[in-house]
DNA sequence: GTCTATAGGCAGATAGAC
DNA sequence: GTCTATCTGCCTATAGAC
């Protein structure tokens, strides 16, 4: 993988999980790397191309991290928060979360990187269950762990979409008072 | 208001609820209700004034169902379901909430249309905090209201996005089971 | 209110030289 | 690999006739 090739797409995502994908352009790509756009389109042929490996990408890396914290002999609620930091990371650079933001844009993506991003959200949520089963003693609810990975992926992922609204980063620390409640067997 | 105006914000008001808008164009509008461009700039010169009224017009319109819901005298269960009604009504039609896909697409707004983004989730997590006070007797958490008002609104959004890429539905239906097992003082 | 016509800009994409 | 040059198409916005 050449070097050029990866700093447009670290650039390119950096400028989607800001702006979206229908904003990020070949020619803003091309100057803000020192090349001409026709450069960017040798690494990536077409949009879609870049899109996709963007995805892949940002999976990968994902999965990456949430390998390492499963790894960790450490207790559900040192796990979830280590989970909530990946989103809190996004969130200090005023970005969302490189699939939240093409969820909302998915009308604008081709089959392929539709899947992709399906596959991302279901890795993260059969990790979280994974989890919760694993540690099957701290935690209680009425719910099964399926429907509980949902509410806190869907929980995560709207706080990001909100915390942009009011800079305040509340929606996060609500997420996260939820999800120490949770893990510390309190409630739910 | 004009009935062409109102048209023309009903058809944009989809279009971003599904595409969002920066997919959102004057030509597109014109084509779709039998109109020339040029007369889409008569009712909105600009297109943050297309933008700001869609906001406007979503926000009252929401907070007009919000007090309807309040002054009913049911249950919290049955108010906190009738919220994610008006969440479930969106995905239906394969939209996102108007805000919730505004607030990813915050950087292509003007203050303006920001600060009219803050209003509708203000109002919305007032609201929840209010209802719950009023029902303080029917659900207990470790959580403030004002805490839990906004893990509500970051899930539904949330599950809104997510459900997107699933077409399963699966996101809502565990935001509801949890609304429905929180509001029914089983747990959190 | 609605139109025609058009300005001016930016988008994705490609051909072909070096 | 990177460039220049260019095509085609869509965008927002405006001037001015009707």
């Amino acid at each position: 993988m050449s070097e050029k090739r990866t700093e447009l797409q670290t650039l390119a995502q950096a400028i989607v999980q800001r702006s979206g994908v229908r904003a990020l352009s070949f020619r803003q790509l091309a100057e803000q790397t020192g090349v001409k756009s026709a450069s960017v389109h040798y690494y990536f042929p077409e949009k879609h191309d870049l899109t996709a490996a963007l995805i892949a990408g940002y999976s990968e890396a994902f999965a990456q991290r949430l390998a390492a914290i499963a790894e960790k002999p450490v207790s559900l609620t040192r796990k979830l928060s280590a989970f909530a930091d990946l989103f809190e990371e996004a969130a200090q650079d005023d970005k969302l979360c490189l699939c939240g933001m093409l969820a909302a844009e998915i009308s604008s993506l081709d089959e392929h990187s539709r899947a992709l991003l399906r596959g991302f959200f279901e890795h993260a949520e059969a990790w979280l269950v994974r989890i919760m089963e694993r540690h099957a003693d701290e935690w209680r609810s009425p719910l099964p762990p399926s429907r509980l990975a949902a509410v806190l992926m869907s929980g995560l992922e709207g706080a990001l979409l909100l915390d942009r609204v009011h800079a305040t980063g509340d929606h996060l620390k609500a997420q996260r008072q939820f999800i120490n409640a949770f893990a510390a067997g309190k409630a739910f």
